[in-house]
DNA sequence: GTCTATAACGAGATAGAC
DNA sequence: GTCTATCTCGTTATAGAC
Protein backbone atom coordinates (compact mmCIF):
# COMPACT_ATOMS: atom_id res chain seq x y z
CA UNK A 1 0.00 0.00 0.00
CA UNK A 2 2.73 2.37 1.04
CA UNK A 3 4.95 3.82 -2.43
CA UNK A 4 8.20 4.78 -1.96
CA UNK A 5 9.91 7.92 -3.40
CA UNK A 6 13.38 8.23 -0.97
CA UNK A 7 16.50 7.14 -1.85
CA UNK A 8 17.76 4.69 -1.78
CA UNK A 9 14.17 3.33 -2.07
CA UNK A 10 12.77 0.29 -0.18
CA UNK A 11 12.78 -1.94 -2.80
CA UNK A 12 16.40 -1.58 -3.78
CA UNK A 13 17.14 -2.03 -0.06
CA UNK A 14 15.50 -5.05 0.59
CA UNK A 15 17.10 -6.08 -2.85
CA UNK A 16 20.43 -5.48 -1.84
CA UNK A 17 20.04 -7.50 1.56
CA UNK A 18 18.38 -9.50 -0.47
CA UNK A 19 21.44 -10.31 -2.44
CA UNK A 20 23.64 -9.85 0.31
CA UNK A 21 21.99 -13.25 1.57
CA UNK A 22 22.31 -14.82 -1.07
CA UNK A 23 25.85 -14.87 -1.74
CA UNK A 24 26.73 -15.55 1.81
CA UNK A 25 24.56 -18.73 1.05
CA UNK A 26 26.24 -19.64 -2.05
CA UNK A 27 29.36 -19.40 -0.46
CA UNK A 28 28.74 -21.19 2.10
CA UNK A 29 27.10 -23.86 0.08
CA UNK A 30 30.14 -23.62 -3.04
CA UNK A 31 32.33 -24.24 0.56
CA UNK A 32 30.56 -27.15 1.64
CA UNK A 33 30.44 -28.51 -1.47
CA UNK A 34 34.43 -28.46 -1.77
CA UNK A 35 34.40 -30.53 1.36
CA UNK A 36 31.91 -32.99 0.20
CA UNK A 37 35.04 -33.37 -2.24
CA UNK A 38 37.61 -33.97 -0.12
CA UNK A 39 36.32 -35.69 2.94
CA UNK A 40 32.58 -37.33 2.03
CA UNK A 41 29.27 -36.33 3.04
CA UNK A 42 30.08 -38.16 6.27
CA UNK A 43 31.92 -35.82 7.76
CA UNK A 44 30.44 -32.63 6.34
CA UNK A 45 31.06 -29.98 9.61
CA UNK A 46 29.18 -26.70 9.55
CA UNK A 47 32.25 -25.51 11.93
CA UNK A 48 34.91 -26.55 9.33
CA UNK A 49 32.55 -24.34 6.53
CA UNK A 50 32.54 -21.83 8.74
CA UNK A 51 36.38 -21.55 9.56
CA UNK A 52 36.99 -21.54 6.05
CA UNK A 53 34.74 -18.94 5.53
CA UNK A 54 36.41 -17.04 8.07
CA UNK A 55 33.10 -16.72 9.79
CA UNK A 56 32.34 -18.34 12.92
CA UNK A 57 30.15 -20.89 13.19
CA UNK A 58 27.16 -19.76 15.43
CA UNK A 59 27.22 -17.01 12.08
CA UNK A 60 26.06 -19.88 10.03
CA UNK A 61 23.00 -20.83 11.52
CA UNK A 62 21.13 -17.59 10.41
CA UNK A 63 21.78 -19.41 6.67
CA UNK A 64 21.24 -23.41 7.38
CA UNK A 65 19.39 -24.05 10.50
CA UNK A 66 21.41 -27.23 11.10
CA UNK A 67 24.16 -29.82 8.83
CA UNK A 68 20.85 -31.30 7.69
CA UNK A 69 19.75 -28.36 6.51
CA UNK A 70 22.92 -27.88 4.43
CA UNK A 71 22.65 -31.39 3.25
CA UNK A 72 19.46 -30.71 2.02
CA UNK A 73 20.22 -27.43 -0.11
CA UNK A 74 23.12 -29.43 -1.70
CA UNK A 75 21.18 -32.19 -2.68
CA UNK A 76 17.96 -30.19 -3.92
CA UNK A 77 20.57 -28.44 -5.76
CA UNK A 78 21.92 -31.25 -7.02
CA UNK A 79 19.25 -32.96 -8.61
CA UNK A 80 18.08 -29.32 -10.20
CA UNK A 81 21.21 -28.87 -11.89
CA UNK A 82 21.79 -32.32 -12.85
CA UNK A 83 17.97 -31.65 -14.00
CA UNK A 84 18.82 -28.54 -15.92
CA UNK A 85 21.58 -29.94 -17.57
CA UNK A 86 19.58 -33.07 -18.76
CA UNK A 87 16.59 -30.63 -19.96
CA UNK A 88 19.04 -28.79 -21.58
CA UNK A 89 21.01 -30.94 -24.01
CA UNK A 90 17.38 -32.35 -24.97
CA UNK A 91 16.00 -29.59 -25.95
CA UNK A 92 18.97 -28.48 -27.77
CA UNK A 93 18.81 -31.79 -29.49
CA UNK A 94 15.45 -31.36 -30.78
CA UNK A 95 15.89 -27.49 -31.64
CA UNK A 96 19.14 -28.04 -33.54
CA UNK A 97 18.93 -31.93 -34.66
CA UNK A 98 17.98 -33.99 -37.76
CA UNK A 99 17.01 -36.93 -37.65
CA UNK A 100 15.12 -36.30 -34.12
CA UNK A 101 13.58 -39.81 -33.17
CA UNK A 102 12.28 -40.85 -29.69
CA UNK A 103 15.01 -42.81 -29.15
CA UNK A 104 17.87 -40.45 -29.89
CA UNK A 105 16.17 -38.23 -27.61
CA UNK A 106 16.25 -40.71 -24.79
CA UNK A 107 20.17 -41.73 -25.65
CA UNK A 108 21.11 -38.08 -25.82
CA UNK A 109 19.33 -37.29 -22.11
CA UNK A 110 21.25 -40.69 -20.45
CA UNK A 111 24.51 -38.82 -22.32
CA UNK A 112 24.11 -35.75 -20.74
CA UNK A 113 23.18 -37.58 -17.23
CA UNK A 114 26.48 -39.47 -17.78
CA UNK A 115 28.29 -36.22 -18.43
CA UNK A 116 26.73 -34.37 -16.21
CA UNK A 117 27.43 -36.92 -13.45
CA UNK A 118 31.32 -37.36 -14.37
CA UNK A 119 31.34 -33.47 -14.05
CA UNK A 120 30.02 -33.45 -10.67
CA UNK A 121 30.84 -37.09 -9.06
CA UNK A 122 30.60 -35.94 -5.59
CA UNK A 123 27.24 -34.36 -5.93
CA UNK A 124 26.45 -37.93 -7.70
CA UNK A 125 27.43 -39.35 -4.63
CA UNK A 126 25.72 -37.82 -2.76
CA UNK A 127 22.05 -38.08 -4.75
CA UNK A 128 22.82 -41.74 -5.72
CA UNK A 129 25.26 -42.86 -3.41
CA UNK A 130 24.98 -44.52 -0.55
CA UNK A 131 22.87 -42.73 1.80
CA UNK A 132 24.60 -40.86 4.49
CA UNK A 133 24.39 -42.29 7.82
CA UNK A 134 21.99 -40.40 10.24
CA UNK A 135 20.42 -38.31 7.48
CA UNK A 136 17.25 -38.66 5.79
CA UNK A 137 16.11 -36.71 3.21
CA UNK A 138 13.12 -34.62 3.82
CA UNK A 139 10.48 -34.59 0.92
CA UNK A 140 11.36 -31.35 -0.24
CA UNK A 141 14.28 -33.69 -2.53
CA UNK A 142 11.37 -35.28 -4.05
CA UNK A 143 9.89 -33.24 -6.79
CA UNK A 144 13.63 -32.06 -7.45
CA UNK A 145 14.51 -35.79 -7.81
CA UNK A 146 11.97 -36.54 -10.34
CA UNK A 147 13.14 -34.27 -13.14
CA UNK A 148 14.84 -36.99 -14.81
CA UNK A 149 12.50 -39.34 -14.53
CA UNK A 150 10.05 -36.83 -15.88
CA UNK A 151 11.75 -35.89 -19.10
CA UNK A 152 12.41 -39.37 -20.28
CA UNK A 153 8.58 -40.28 -19.13
CA UNK A 154 7.57 -37.48 -21.62
CA UNK A 155 10.03 -38.78 -24.44
CA UNK A 156 8.16 -41.91 -24.15
CA UNK A 157 4.95 -40.28 -23.94
CA UNK A 158 4.83 -38.17 -27.00
CA UNK A 159 6.55 -41.36 -28.88
CA UNK A 160 3.55 -43.19 -27.22
CA UNK A 161 1.21 -40.53 -28.99
CA UNK A 162 2.70 -41.43 -32.27
CA UNK A 163 2.83 -45.09 -31.74
CA UNK A 164 6.12 -45.08 -31.88
CA UNK A 165 6.24 -47.50 -28.89
CA UNK A 166 6.62 -51.32 -28.74
CA UNK A 167 6.47 -53.45 -25.35
CA UNK A 168 4.82 -57.42 -24.96
CA UNK A 169 2.15 -57.25 -22.21
CA UNK A 170 3.21 -57.88 -18.63
CA UNK A 171 3.25 -60.73 -16.90
CA UNK A 172 -0.23 -61.12 -15.02
CA UNK A 173 1.54 -60.49 -11.92
CA UNK A 174 2.97 -57.03 -12.75
CA UNK A 175 -0.34 -55.63 -14.35
CA UNK A 176 -1.97 -54.02 -11.07
CA UNK A 177 1.51 -52.64 -10.27
CA UNK A 178 1.97 -51.37 -14.09
CA UNK A 179 -1.51 -49.91 -13.12
CA UNK A 180 -0.73 -48.41 -9.94
CA UNK A 181 2.54 -46.83 -11.13
CA UNK A 182 0.85 -45.28 -14.40
CA UNK A 183 -1.79 -43.69 -12.57
CA UNK A 184 0.08 -42.06 -10.31
CA UNK A 185 2.87 -40.60 -12.51
CA UNK A 186 1.53 -40.93 -16.27
CA UNK A 187 -2.01 -41.88 -16.65
CA UNK A 188 -1.86 -41.95 -20.34
CA UNK A 189 0.52 -44.41 -20.16
CA UNK A 190 0.21 -48.46 -20.72
CA UNK A 191 0.95 -50.34 -17.78
CA UNK A 192 4.12 -52.48 -19.49
CA UNK A 193 4.66 -49.40 -20.49
CA UNK A 194 5.49 -47.67 -16.83
CA UNK A 195 7.45 -50.92 -15.84
CA UNK A 196 9.93 -50.90 -18.08
CA UNK A 197 10.54 -47.20 -18.21
CA UNK A 198 11.11 -47.45 -14.06
CA UNK A 199 13.05 -50.26 -14.70
CA UNK A 200 15.28 -48.92 -17.25
CA UNK A 201 15.67 -45.46 -15.20
CA UNK A 202 17.35 -47.68 -12.42
CA UNK A 203 19.72 -49.33 -14.95
CA UNK A 204 20.73 -45.85 -16.33
CA UNK A 205 21.96 -45.16 -13.31
CA UNK A 206 23.44 -48.55 -12.84
CA UNK A 207 25.70 -47.86 -15.75
CA UNK A 208 26.79 -44.42 -14.91
CA UNK A 209 27.94 -45.27 -11.46
CA UNK A 210 29.71 -48.07 -12.19
CA UNK A 211 31.66 -46.03 -14.38
CA UNK A 212 32.32 -43.46 -12.26
CA UNK A 213 32.83 -45.69 -8.88
CA UNK A 214 35.64 -47.46 -10.34
CA UNK A 215 33.56 -50.86 -11.18
CA UNK A 216 34.61 -50.94 -14.70
CA UNK A 217 38.22 -50.28 -13.92
CA UNK A 218 39.59 -53.54 -15.41
CA UNK A 219 36.98 -54.19 -17.77
CA UNK A 220 35.98 -51.37 -20.24
CA UNK A 221 38.38 -49.66 -22.20
CA UNK A 222 39.19 -46.05 -20.50
CA UNK A 223 38.52 -44.28 -24.38
CA UNK A 224 36.02 -46.68 -24.98
CA UNK A 225 33.27 -46.08 -22.13
CA UNK A 226 31.45 -43.58 -23.58
CA UNK A 227 30.59 -45.70 -27.20
CA UNK A 228 30.13 -48.42 -24.38
CA UNK A 229 27.48 -46.09 -22.64
CA UNK A 230 25.65 -44.93 -26.32
CA UNK A 231 24.86 -48.84 -27.36
CA UNK A 232 23.70 -49.86 -23.50
CA UNK A 233 21.63 -46.67 -23.59
CA UNK A 234 20.06 -47.30 -27.19
CA UNK A 235 19.64 -50.72 -25.61
CA UNK A 236 18.03 -49.53 -22.74
CA UNK A 237 15.56 -46.95 -25.09
CA UNK A 238 14.66 -50.20 -26.78
CA UNK A 239 13.72 -51.55 -23.89
CA UNK A 240 11.11 -48.97 -23.14
CA UNK A 241 9.90 -49.95 -26.21
CA UNK A 242 11.11 -46.59 -28.38
CA UNK A 243 11.87 -47.96 -32.06
CA UNK A 244 14.93 -47.50 -34.03
CA UNK B 1 65.54 -79.75 12.43
CA UNK B 2 65.37 -80.51 16.16
CA UNK B 3 62.33 -82.63 16.23
CA UNK B 4 59.35 -82.77 19.13
CA UNK B 5 58.68 -85.11 20.83
CA UNK B 6 56.87 -83.49 23.62
CA UNK B 7 53.29 -82.72 24.78
CA UNK B 8 51.32 -80.80 23.36
CA UNK B 9 52.89 -81.41 19.76
CA UNK B 10 53.69 -78.08 17.76
CA UNK B 11 50.98 -79.04 15.30
CA UNK B 12 48.74 -78.72 17.95
CA UNK B 13 50.40 -75.39 19.42
CA UNK B 14 50.42 -73.89 16.17
CA UNK B 15 46.73 -74.99 15.59
CA UNK B 16 45.78 -73.83 18.49
CA UNK B 17 47.47 -70.19 18.20
CA UNK B 18 46.36 -69.94 14.87
CA UNK B 19 42.90 -70.62 16.43
CA UNK B 20 42.61 -67.67 18.20
CA UNK B 21 44.44 -65.58 15.90
CA UNK B 22 41.24 -66.18 14.10
CA UNK B 23 39.02 -65.62 16.88
CA UNK B 24 40.48 -61.94 17.62
CA UNK B 25 40.52 -61.32 13.96
CA UNK B 26 36.81 -62.05 13.76
CA UNK B 27 35.92 -60.15 16.32
CA UNK B 28 37.88 -57.58 15.28
CA UNK B 29 35.80 -57.76 11.64
CA UNK B 30 32.42 -58.62 13.52
CA UNK B 31 32.87 -55.09 15.61
CA UNK B 32 33.61 -53.39 12.29
CA UNK B 33 31.20 -54.14 10.39
CA UNK B 34 28.93 -53.36 13.56
CA UNK B 35 30.66 -49.74 13.11
CA UNK B 36 30.03 -49.63 9.57
CA UNK B 37 26.63 -50.12 10.08
CA UNK B 38 26.08 -47.27 12.79
CA UNK B 39 27.78 -44.75 11.03
CA UNK B 40 29.44 -45.72 7.61
CA UNK B 41 32.86 -46.30 6.47
CA UNK B 42 34.36 -42.94 6.20
CA UNK B 43 34.39 -43.10 9.97
CA UNK B 44 35.20 -46.85 10.85
CA UNK B 45 37.91 -46.11 13.46
CA UNK B 46 40.34 -48.36 15.18
CA UNK B 47 39.87 -47.12 18.28
CA UNK B 48 36.33 -47.48 18.58
CA UNK B 49 36.77 -50.90 17.37
CA UNK B 50 39.16 -51.66 20.32
CA UNK B 51 37.64 -50.00 22.92
CA UNK B 52 34.73 -52.11 21.80
CA UNK B 53 36.57 -55.20 22.34
CA UNK B 54 38.04 -54.39 25.46
CA UNK B 55 41.40 -54.04 23.52
CA UNK B 56 43.81 -51.49 23.81
CA UNK B 57 44.25 -49.54 20.07
CA UNK B 58 47.88 -50.57 19.37
CA UNK B 59 46.68 -54.33 19.83
CA UNK B 60 45.01 -53.93 16.97
CA UNK B 61 47.83 -53.77 14.86
CA UNK B 62 48.94 -56.92 15.34
CA UNK B 63 45.90 -57.87 13.13
CA UNK B 64 45.76 -55.51 10.61
CA UNK B 65 48.76 -52.44 9.92
CA UNK B 66 46.18 -49.75 9.15
CA UNK B 67 42.75 -49.06 9.10
CA UNK B 68 42.66 -49.29 5.55
CA UNK B 69 43.96 -52.89 5.86
CA UNK B 70 40.79 -53.64 7.94
CA UNK B 71 38.62 -52.17 5.59
CA UNK B 72 40.11 -53.64 2.59
CA UNK B 73 39.74 -56.97 4.54
CA UNK B 74 36.26 -56.01 5.03
CA UNK B 75 35.61 -55.53 1.61
CA UNK B 76 36.96 -58.77 0.05
CA UNK B 77 34.82 -60.62 3.08
CA UNK B 78 31.67 -59.02 1.36
CA UNK B 79 32.67 -59.51 -2.02
CA UNK B 80 33.13 -63.01 -1.34
CA UNK B 81 29.82 -63.51 1.05
CA UNK B 82 27.90 -62.31 -1.90
CA UNK B 83 29.89 -64.60 -4.37
CA UNK B 84 29.27 -67.48 -2.57
CA UNK B 85 25.50 -66.73 -2.22
CA UNK B 86 24.67 -66.56 -5.45
CA UNK B 87 27.12 -69.59 -6.77
CA UNK B 88 25.29 -71.77 -3.92
CA UNK B 89 21.57 -70.47 -5.33
CA UNK B 90 22.49 -70.92 -8.38
CA UNK B 91 23.70 -74.68 -7.36
CA UNK B 92 20.99 -75.16 -5.66
CA UNK B 93 18.41 -74.10 -8.41
CA UNK B 94 20.42 -76.32 -10.96
CA UNK B 95 20.10 -79.26 -8.94
CA UNK B 96 16.70 -78.97 -7.41
CA UNK B 97 14.77 -77.60 -10.18
CA UNK B 98 12.98 -78.31 -12.95
CA UNK B 99 12.41 -76.60 -15.67
CA UNK B 100 16.15 -75.22 -15.65
CA UNK B 101 16.66 -72.82 -18.52
CA UNK B 102 20.04 -70.87 -18.60
CA UNK B 103 17.30 -67.30 -18.78
CA UNK B 104 15.50 -68.99 -15.02
CA UNK B 105 19.09 -69.15 -13.77
CA UNK B 106 20.31 -65.87 -14.65
CA UNK B 107 17.25 -64.71 -12.51
CA UNK B 108 18.03 -66.76 -9.89
CA UNK B 109 21.38 -65.29 -9.46
CA UNK B 110 19.74 -62.05 -9.78
CA UNK B 111 17.58 -62.41 -7.17
CA UNK B 112 20.14 -64.00 -4.74
CA UNK B 113 22.38 -60.95 -5.47
CA UNK B 114 19.49 -58.73 -4.68
CA UNK B 115 18.52 -60.56 -1.30
CA UNK B 116 22.28 -60.87 0.05
CA UNK B 117 22.20 -56.83 -0.51
CA UNK B 118 19.09 -56.54 1.32
CA UNK B 119 20.26 -58.51 4.41
CA UNK B 120 23.50 -56.84 4.25
CA UNK B 121 22.50 -53.50 3.25
CA UNK B 122 25.69 -51.41 4.74
CA UNK B 123 28.44 -53.96 3.36
CA UNK B 124 26.40 -53.74 0.38
CA UNK B 125 27.04 -50.14 0.63
CA UNK B 126 30.66 -50.70 1.37
CA UNK B 127 31.42 -52.64 -1.91
CA UNK B 128 29.32 -50.82 -4.42
CA UNK B 129 28.01 -47.57 -3.12
CA UNK B 130 30.16 -44.22 -3.10
CA UNK B 131 34.01 -44.74 -2.57
CA UNK B 132 35.64 -43.82 0.93
CA UNK B 133 37.29 -40.55 0.74
CA UNK B 134 41.01 -41.29 1.32
CA UNK B 135 40.93 -44.89 0.81
CA UNK B 136 41.71 -46.74 -2.42
CA UNK B 137 40.69 -50.23 -2.92
CA UNK B 138 44.50 -52.79 -3.25
CA UNK B 139 44.76 -55.10 -6.35
CA UNK B 140 43.76 -57.94 -4.10
CA UNK B 141 39.75 -56.94 -3.96
CA UNK B 142 39.76 -57.52 -7.35
CA UNK B 143 39.43 -61.36 -8.02
CA UNK B 144 36.58 -61.28 -4.81
CA UNK B 145 34.55 -58.37 -6.77
CA UNK B 146 34.36 -60.10 -9.74
CA UNK B 147 32.44 -63.71 -9.05
CA UNK B 148 29.70 -62.77 -9.53
CA UNK B 149 30.38 -61.32 -13.35
CA UNK B 150 32.34 -64.63 -14.02
CA UNK B 151 28.61 -66.71 -12.48
CA UNK B 152 26.71 -64.84 -14.89
CA UNK B 153 29.05 -65.39 -18.06
CA UNK B 154 29.24 -69.22 -17.16
CA UNK B 155 25.78 -68.95 -17.81
CA UNK B 156 25.57 -67.37 -20.89
CA UNK B 157 28.62 -69.49 -22.17
CA UNK B 158 26.64 -72.65 -21.31
CA UNK B 159 23.92 -71.08 -23.07
CA UNK B 160 26.09 -70.20 -26.15
CA UNK B 161 27.20 -73.72 -26.38
CA UNK B 162 24.33 -74.96 -26.76
CA UNK B 163 23.13 -72.64 -29.48
CA UNK B 164 20.71 -70.75 -26.74
CA UNK B 165 22.43 -67.13 -27.44
CA UNK B 166 21.07 -65.10 -29.46
CA UNK B 167 22.27 -61.61 -30.16
CA UNK B 168 22.03 -58.56 -32.73
CA UNK B 169 25.12 -57.83 -34.12
CA UNK B 170 27.48 -54.78 -32.26
CA UNK B 171 27.87 -51.50 -34.00
CA UNK B 172 30.95 -51.04 -35.99
CA UNK B 173 32.66 -48.65 -33.32
CA UNK B 174 32.25 -51.05 -30.49
CA UNK B 175 33.46 -54.01 -32.02
CA UNK B 176 37.27 -53.83 -31.76
CA UNK B 177 36.24 -53.20 -27.52
CA UNK B 178 33.79 -56.08 -27.78
CA UNK B 179 36.45 -58.46 -29.00
CA UNK B 180 39.20 -56.88 -26.35
CA UNK B 181 36.50 -57.70 -23.58
CA UNK B 182 36.20 -61.16 -24.84
CA UNK B 183 39.52 -61.82 -25.25
CA UNK B 184 40.38 -60.44 -21.91
CA UNK B 185 37.62 -62.37 -19.88
CA UNK B 186 35.97 -64.63 -22.08
CA UNK B 187 37.65 -65.82 -25.49
CA UNK B 188 34.88 -68.04 -26.42
CA UNK B 189 31.86 -65.65 -26.25
CA UNK B 190 31.42 -63.05 -29.29
CA UNK B 191 32.18 -59.60 -28.80
CA UNK B 192 28.35 -58.34 -28.74
CA UNK B 193 27.22 -61.04 -26.01
CA UNK B 194 30.57 -59.43 -24.01
CA UNK B 195 29.37 -56.13 -24.35
CA UNK B 196 25.81 -56.56 -23.83
CA UNK B 197 26.96 -59.01 -20.86
CA UNK B 198 29.31 -56.24 -19.04
CA UNK B 199 26.23 -53.90 -19.50
CA UNK B 200 23.59 -56.06 -17.90
CA UNK B 201 25.89 -56.53 -15.04
CA UNK B 202 26.27 -52.99 -14.24
CA UNK B 203 22.17 -52.43 -15.08
CA UNK B 204 21.64 -55.36 -12.50
CA UNK B 205 23.14 -53.03 -9.44
CA UNK B 206 21.10 -50.20 -10.88
CA UNK B 207 18.09 -51.87 -9.96
CA UNK B 208 19.34 -53.20 -6.87
CA UNK B 209 20.84 -49.81 -5.66
CA UNK B 210 17.58 -47.58 -6.87
CA UNK B 211 15.27 -50.70 -3.96
CA UNK B 212 18.08 -50.54 -1.65
CA UNK B 213 18.90 -46.69 -1.11
CA UNK B 214 15.06 -45.78 -1.43
CA UNK B 215 15.00 -44.50 -4.71
CA UNK B 216 11.75 -46.21 -5.47
CA UNK B 217 10.12 -45.26 -2.54
CA UNK B 218 7.39 -43.22 -3.76
CA UNK B 219 7.42 -45.37 -7.37
CA UNK B 220 7.43 -49.28 -6.61
CA UNK B 221 4.68 -50.38 -3.68
CA UNK B 222 6.92 -52.43 -0.86
CA UNK B 223 5.35 -55.48 -1.61
CA UNK B 224 5.36 -55.38 -5.62
CA UNK B 225 9.35 -55.06 -5.63
CA UNK B 226 9.91 -58.69 -5.65
CA UNK B 227 7.83 -59.72 -8.66
CA UNK B 228 8.81 -56.04 -10.34
CA UNK B 229 12.38 -56.76 -10.14
CA UNK B 230 12.03 -60.62 -10.99
CA UNK B 231 10.33 -58.91 -14.31
CA UNK B 232 13.19 -56.82 -14.54
CA UNK B 233 15.92 -59.14 -14.25
CA UNK B 234 14.22 -61.55 -16.98
CA UNK B 235 14.74 -58.54 -19.47
CA UNK B 236 17.96 -58.32 -18.78
CA UNK B 237 18.76 -62.27 -19.24
CA UNK B 238 16.89 -61.44 -22.69
CA UNK B 239 19.14 -58.46 -23.06
CA UNK B 240 22.40 -60.58 -22.62
CA UNK B 241 20.78 -63.23 -25.66
CA UNK B 242 19.27 -65.79 -23.57
CA UNK B 243 16.60 -67.26 -24.91
CA UNK B 244 13.40 -67.46 -22.91
C1' DG C 1 58.26 -65.35 18.46
C1' DT C 2 53.61 -63.61 19.60
C1' DC C 3 50.88 -60.81 21.92
C1' DT C 4 49.27 -56.90 24.95
C1' DA C 5 49.86 -52.60 27.54
C1' DT C 6 51.76 -47.97 28.38
C1' DA C 7 52.87 -43.76 26.67
C1' DA C 8 53.37 -40.48 23.47
C1' DC C 9 53.04 -37.32 19.01
C1' DG C 10 50.58 -34.35 15.92
C1' DA C 11 46.45 -33.31 14.02
C1' DG C 12 41.77 -32.34 14.31
C1' DA C 13 37.11 -31.73 16.56
C1' DT C 14 34.21 -30.07 20.43
C1' DA C 15 32.18 -27.73 24.62
C1' DG C 16 32.01 -24.10 27.47
C1' DA C 17 33.73 -20.10 29.94
C1' DC C 18 34.68 -15.63 29.10
C1' DG D 1 33.30 -13.69 18.71
C1' DT D 2 37.45 -15.65 21.04
C1' DC D 3 40.19 -18.77 23.84
C1' DT D 4 41.11 -22.72 26.26
C1' DA D 5 40.70 -27.17 28.15
C1' DT D 6 39.43 -31.56 26.80
C1' DC D 7 38.13 -34.89 23.75
C1' DT D 8 39.02 -38.12 19.43
C1' DC D 9 41.78 -39.99 15.91
C1' DG D 10 45.83 -43.00 13.47
C1' DT D 11 49.99 -44.37 14.33
C1' DT D 12 54.53 -45.50 16.46
C1' DA D 13 58.12 -46.69 20.04
C1' DT D 14 59.00 -49.38 23.87
C1' DA D 15 58.79 -52.63 27.46
C1' DG D 16 57.22 -56.71 29.49
C1' DA D 17 54.12 -61.33 29.75
C1' DC D 18 53.44 -65.70 27.78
Amino acid sequence: MSTNHGTPPRAATQGARARARQEVTAAIKDEARRQLAADGPAKLSLRAVARELGMVSSALYRYFASRDELLTALIIDAYDSLGVAAERAEEAFREAGEDVTPARRWVVVCQAVRAWAQEHRHEYALIYGSPVPGYTAPSSTVQPASRVGLLLIRIVREAYEDKGVALPPLPDGLRPEGERIAADIAPDLPPAVMVALVAAWAQLYGLIGFELFGQFNRVVDDDQREPFFAQAAAQLAHGVGLVK
